[in-house]
DNA sequence: TTTTGAGTTGTTCGA
DNA sequence: GTCGAACAACTCAAA
């Protein structure tokens, strides 16, 4: 019998039982354990989460179920207000601390101190954990005792001052004190109609999908990374793990380790390596972004872009959304995000620089649609990459920096298998023409079976025009900003 | 304090 | 076809 009042760990996008800070600190105070995941419906200023999201969460929360009950523990499932919900359960299984991994976007980081300051009060312990990020962001200062603003001096620093901590093994037993449970399937996350299929066929959400894809990733296809990752048509040429990040199935910390073991074992090829730590730096990035600049999120970072006489057009962005802009690169990537809830980064870019520069729509009506779509959908990571493609944020493109939606097909879906792929209308239009079917000629395209606004859309605007009115747009916002 | 070098991801045009 | 220059100016980080 254990005299140790139980330990609640309370999982939020911490959702793996290895490599856990909080949980293993939990088991180390010999304490039961009881383990629990809250449907938050209070948090003031919080964005609900996407349809995508919703599906993963749900998967992920069955797997972490099931591996607790591997263990002889159990995942208790509650909904509401956070802080009614830990002192009920305190109240009830006797609990006299909470354990939690910390979470950054803004909504959430003021209610979890709120939280922790409320229990705090009652007499219940609390301390957070870093679990999802290499270093906080508030750990890394410039010389002169700043944030970093700029992504190469913040990466060299990082590289210099960042340590892995050990590894924390998962739990081998949890004891079995439990509080009363929802049942999953009551919160309805699952969507209906059913249009997951999709998502059903590209992941496996869920701790073990997590480490499976690190380990498929770093035994081969890492190796390639600073040649194809900007490949779309390539199936491994990225690793894939960010949901598995954003949901913490697994944390950068354990991506960390691998990588540089696989280098020390010369397994890995080291400049691949850092190109590919580079990225998860990108991510620590953002963070530190956001952290410093909350209102990151929705407005401009830099306010010259305030200016900006972005056009307000719902048939354009409804277009855009659905992938029938008639550029085949971009609507490739716009459907393959609705079918699998997930981008290639390069992609991204395109379809982000079409909507901000040839629409001339706002970066937020974008960063919106990827927040609803993306099964990886991050509060810091997405507003701060939107930014950067529309040109307001942290060291912005230069305004006259406009992809070219026909040059960036051929360059990087080399193949054209990805175009292919998500846009099957277009199959057997000749490489030549692929990703610009409205350049080619009438006979190429009755051969390959195109109607041009029938089987596949018409561009919806034309290239050098529409990148010549987002120059003349930048240009004349720069103006008046100067002149006022 | 001042200075200096540098900054993820591109496109177009003309030689 | 390839290649270099032009496209701007500014802020950041560190010496």
């Amino acid at each position: 019998m254990s005299v140790l009042p139980p330990v609640i760990v309370w999982f939020r996008e911490d959702l793996r039982l290895t490599d856990n800070p909080a949980l293993a600190a939990a088991v180390e105070t010999g304490a039961p354990i009881v383990c629990l995941y809250i449907r938050e419906t209070d948090i003031p200023g919080a964005r609900a989460p996407g349809g995508a999201s919703r599906w993963w969460l749900n998967q992920s929360l069955m797997a972490l179920a099931a591996s607790l009950e591997g263990l002889g523990g159990r995942l208790v499932l509650k909904t509401g207000d956070a802080l009614k919900v830990l002192n009920a359960l305190a109240a009830e299984t006797d609990a006299k601390s909470v354990f939690w991994t910390r979470r950054y976007g803004e909504a959430e980081k003021s209610a979890d101190a709120a939280v922790k300051a409320a229990l705090k009060e009652t007499g219940i312990n609390v301390q957070s954990f870093n679990g999802r990020l290499l270093m906080e962001p508030w750990a890394l200062k410039t010389g002169s005792g700043g944030y970093y603003r700029v992504f190469t001096p913040f990466w060299r620093a990082m590289q210099a001052a960042y340590v892995a901590p050990a590894a924390l093994p998962a739990p081998k037993r949890l004891g079995n004190i439990v509080g009363a449970s929802e049942d999953l399937a009551d919160w309805d996350l699952h969507p209906r109609p059913d249009w997951s299929a999709g998502l059903a066929d590209a992941w496996t959400p869920g701790e073990a999908g997590a480490l499976a894809r690190l380990a498929a990733f770093l035994d081969g296809p890492v190796n390639g990374y600073a040649e194809t990752r900007n490949r779309p048509d390539l199936d491994e040429s990225t690793s894939r793990l960010s949901p598995h990040l954003r949901f913490g199935e697994i944390g950068p910390a354990q991506i960390w380790r691998a990588v540089k073991a696989g280098v020390e074992a010369r397994r890995i090829d080291e400049r691949a390596a850092l190109v590919f730590l580079s990225e998860i730096a990108w991510r620590e990035f953002s963070h530190v972004l956001l952290h410093f600049n909350p209102e990151l999120a929705h407005k401009n970072y830099n306010s010259n872009f305030d200016r900006m006489p972005w056009l307000s057009n719902a048939a354009a962005l409804g277009a855009w959304q659905a992938g029938q802009t008639g550029y085949p690169v971009v609507d490739a990537g716009l459907r393959q995000l609705w079918h699998t809830g997930w981008m290639h980064n390069r992609v991204r870019m395109i379809v982000a620089s079409f909507l901000t520069k040839h629409l001339l729509l706002p970066w937020q009506a974008g960063e919106t649609w990827f927040w609803d779509t993306l099964v990886d959908a991050d509060p810091a990571i997405n507003a701060a990459s939107w930014q950067w493609t529309a040109g307001s944020g942290a060291d912005a493109a230069p305004y006259f920096r406009v992809f070219n939606p026909i040059t960036q097909g051929s360059k990087f879906d080399e193949t054209g298998a990805f175009v292919r792929r998500w846009c099957p209308q277009l199959a057997r239009v000749p490489d030549k023409f692929l990703h610009a079917p409205f350049e080619a000629p009438e006979g190429i395209l009755k051969t390959a079976g195109v109607v041009l606004g029938k089987t596949y859309p018409k561009p919806i605007v034309e290239h050098s025009a529409a990148r010549q009115r987002a120059l003349d747009a930048y240009k004349q916002t720069k103006e008046e900003q100067g002149a006022a």
